[in-house]
RNA sequence: CGCGGGGUGGAGCAGUCUGGUAGCUCAUCGGGCUCAUAACCCGAAGGUCGUCGGUUCAAAUCCGGCCCCCGCAACCA
């Protein structure tokens, strides 16, 4: 019915750490318009992927102690990384691009340099405030009274070398791009961006396209020294994925130019004037249309990690299941304005609109079925009057449902649908099924059109509800015996797709209720637990500052020690109590608080080492003459010690020294 | 005077482009129902739409001043 192409993609996301909701947002939305666009009968291409260098990535690795490659391969293919959440969240991409893979790197190479031979990249000189110490440029505007940001060092002016994209030449044709036609939506981040950057003083400035401070990038083949700059580098993927410049793909033809880029406002400068202004200077067509959606806000403030207040979704898709998830993303915020995040938010949105609304409809319309009919309707059926508005407002619904859609309004569209179940339960007030029952020989058939008409009301909203839904609205097809026929855009539109003698079965509860007050609480210790999560993996106290005198240093008598008995302090949960061999042929009785991380039996016969020239002191009644030596740090927070074992070769009593 | 977004019943939002009875969800109160996930249905209370002024027969909506909140501010993904 429709051989159309849709070419819908997601900004590829900078692993530079784990994901957050703002990501599977954005990622949710951009599945559900795939998935409505499949459901349509369109041919889709929905591209999705990472965008793996820069500076930035570069040092996280150093920090790791691994090579980016590996830093970013971990971020994206390891348990939990990029592509799990992805696969958790039902993502239904087509394609998956990673700007590390060959052909991307290669075809990258091609682009630079084309735009180079005609005129468009030329090279010149970085002017900025240079900070020796941290070996980075910082602008005046960046600078923290007149100091780096980063140390609050002092800067001075230096300049390096490097290539720009002459974007100032295309900053006519972007204006126009911008002002008069609806590339760029909503309309409202249009004037941010002609008045900021293009009818700015100075106009639209060239934008420097390579590095020389740091290596992890797509190298300039012509120019070794030079990376490409990571937004020339990310924005090309687009085209990339689909065989630009390179034969691992072959859709550019059939697929480019892209009906539309979904990103976040953050990123809309990139892709309405830089994108738009390199496609210019290769003579290739632009993209139809950027849409720039909001953020998800918290607490009034953005989402940072730098703040501790990121959501992850992998522990809410978890806890409340995917389409949950997904529902409340797209069902609660405006796609195009911020919107507040929250717990409770969540939970209500479940509660009302999936668990009241929708998920008690289904099951109180499949319970009646069952009840009164025992799972299957008859064909005869008797139709009233008063059917006629339901049935109206359900045929309408996919129009109305189309509308927001396309543009991208997919609360709206929700809103469309749920205006639909709500009227669907209030039929059922309305005709009173249980009343009916009552004489099921005068009002059988009445009662079997009543029952009809609400599975066909739900059908239909389950149709228009798989884009966001998909796993739940496959249950609820089965349990209201809708079979792939019922299932189709075109049916959506159509009164009557089950068949007369529908089998229903009531099956599990789709959308349990939460208990808002409990689930709240439990949800704050989550949140700490995964903050726990984020601290340091391994921390060591500060070395001391203190000096201390070799003759002091001297007096601390440090032995090797062999332990003969090692056992438990009785009423204590900390102390075990060493008898120990410190080779004067006297036992040594030592007490250790570490109960906590080590077995007694574990321990009998081993080497330790101790300091045997402390004040004896008693502990739990118990004399105490010495102190064993640990090595301690914190991993997450957690205290972690481990004894000094040493090499049993060394014999009882060997002064360390 | 850097740029942009926002300020609407207790909470969260829509409506503003294209002036004309201020709408939705939640919470509150009252009622109905018992098929259903203590869910569903009906009704009520609650807003001089940030503020001051202007245009108009008529302003949440158009124009101007002011106050408050948030984001962005060019080589940072």
């Amino acid at each position: 019915m429709n051989d159309k192409k849709f070419y819908i993609t997601t900004p590829i996301y900078y692993p530079s750490g784990k994901l957050h909701i703002g990501h599977a947002y954005c990622t949710v939305a951009t599945d559900a318009m795939a998935r409505y666009k499949r459901l349509q009968g369109c041919e889709v291409m929905f591209l999705t992927g990472t965008d793996e260098h820069g500076q930035k990535i570069e040092d996280k690795a150093k920090e790791a102690r691994v090579t980016p490659q590996q830093f970013v391969d971990e971020i994206v293919s390891a348990p939990g990384g990029v592509l799990d959440l992805w696969k958790l969240m039902d993502i239904s991409y087509d394609r998956f691009i990673r700007t590390t893979d060959d052909y991307h790197v290669q075809a990258i190479q091609k682009i630079f340099r084309k735009m180079y031979d005609n005129g468009d990249i030329y090279k010149g000189a970085y002017k900025g405030k240079y900070c020796k110490p941290c070996e980075s440029f910082w602008t005046e505007s960046q600078l923290k009274d007149g100091k780096c940001p980063d140390c609050g060092r002092e800067v001075c002016d230096a300049q390096e070398e490097a290539y720009f994209f002459r974007a100032s030449k295309y900053a006519d044709r972007i204006r126009s791009l911008l002002l008069d036609t609806d590339f760029l939506e909503p309309k409202s981040r249009v004037h941010e961006m002609v008045n900021n950057f293009i009818d700015c003083e100075g106009g639209l400035q060239d934008l420097c396209v390579s590095r020389t401070s740091f290596t992890w990038g797509v190298p300039v083949d012509f120019d070794p020294g030079h990376v490409v700059y990571v937004w020339l580098d990310a924005l090309f993927n687009y085209m990339t994925a689909l065989g630009h410049e390179n034969d691992r793909y072959d859709d550019l033809e059939k697929f480019w130019p892209a009906d539309v880029h979904f990103v976040g406002k953050e990123i809309v400068r990139f892709h309405a004037i830089y994108w738009p202004a390199f496609l210019m200077s290769l003579d290739l067509p632009l993209p139809k249309k950027v849409y720039g959606h909001g953020w998800l806000m918290l607490d009034g403030g953005r989402m940072a990690k730098s703040k501790g207040n990121v959501v992850d979704p992998y522990m809410l898709a978890e806890r409340y299941g995917v389409d949950t998830l997904r529902f409340f993303l797209l069902r609660t915020f405006p796609f195009g304005s911020d919107g507040n995040f929250s717990n409770e938010l969540l939970i209500q949105t479940i509660n009302v609109d999936l668990a009241n609304d929708l998920g008690n409809l289904v099951s109180r319309t499949t319970a009646m079925a069952e009840k009164y009919f025992g799972g299957t309707l008859p064909a005869a059926r008797c139709e009233a009057e008063a059917d006629g508005e339901l049935i109206a407002l359900v045929t309408g619904l996919r129009e109305r449902y189309e509308q927001q859609m396309e543009k991208f309004q997919f609360q709206n569209a929700l809103e469309e649908i749920f205006k639909v179940i709500q009227r669907a339960n209030k039929y059922i007030d309305e005709n009173a099924p249980w009343v009916l029952a009552k004489d099921m020989q005068a009002n059988g058939p009445r009662l079997a059109c009543v029952l009809y008409d609400l599975l066909e009301a739900v059908r239909v909203c389950t149709v228009l509800l798989t884009p966001f839904m998909p796993g739940s609205c496959e249950k609820i097809f089965a349990q209201i015996g809708a079979e792939q026929d019922a299932r189709t855009w075109d049916s959506a539109a159509r009164w009557g797709a089950l068949p007369a003698q529908v089998s229903v079965s009531k099956g599990e509860n789709l959308f349990p209720r939460i208990d808002m007050e409990k689930e709240l609480a439990e949800l704050e210790k989550a949140v700490e637990q995964a903050k726990k999560a984020l601290l340091p993996d391994v921390e060591v106290e500060p070395l001391c500052d203190a000096q201390v005198d070799f003759d002091t240093f001297c007096k601390s008598d440090l032995r090797a020690v062999k332990v003969k008995d090692c056992q438990r302090v009785k009423k204590s949960d900390k102390l075990l109590r060493f008898t120990l061999e410190d080779g004067t042929g006297t036992d040594r009785q030592i007490l250790s608080g570490i109960a906590k991380w080590y077995e007694p039996e574990q321990l009998i016969g081993k080497t330790l080492v101790a300091i045997v020239n402390l004040p004896p002191r008693k502990m739990m009644g118990l004399e105490s003459c010495g102190m064993l030596i640990s090595a301690v740090h914190t991993e997450k927070g957690e205290e972690k010690l481990h004894l000094l074992i040493v090499d049993d070769a060394i014999p009882a009593g060997a002064k360390l020294c």
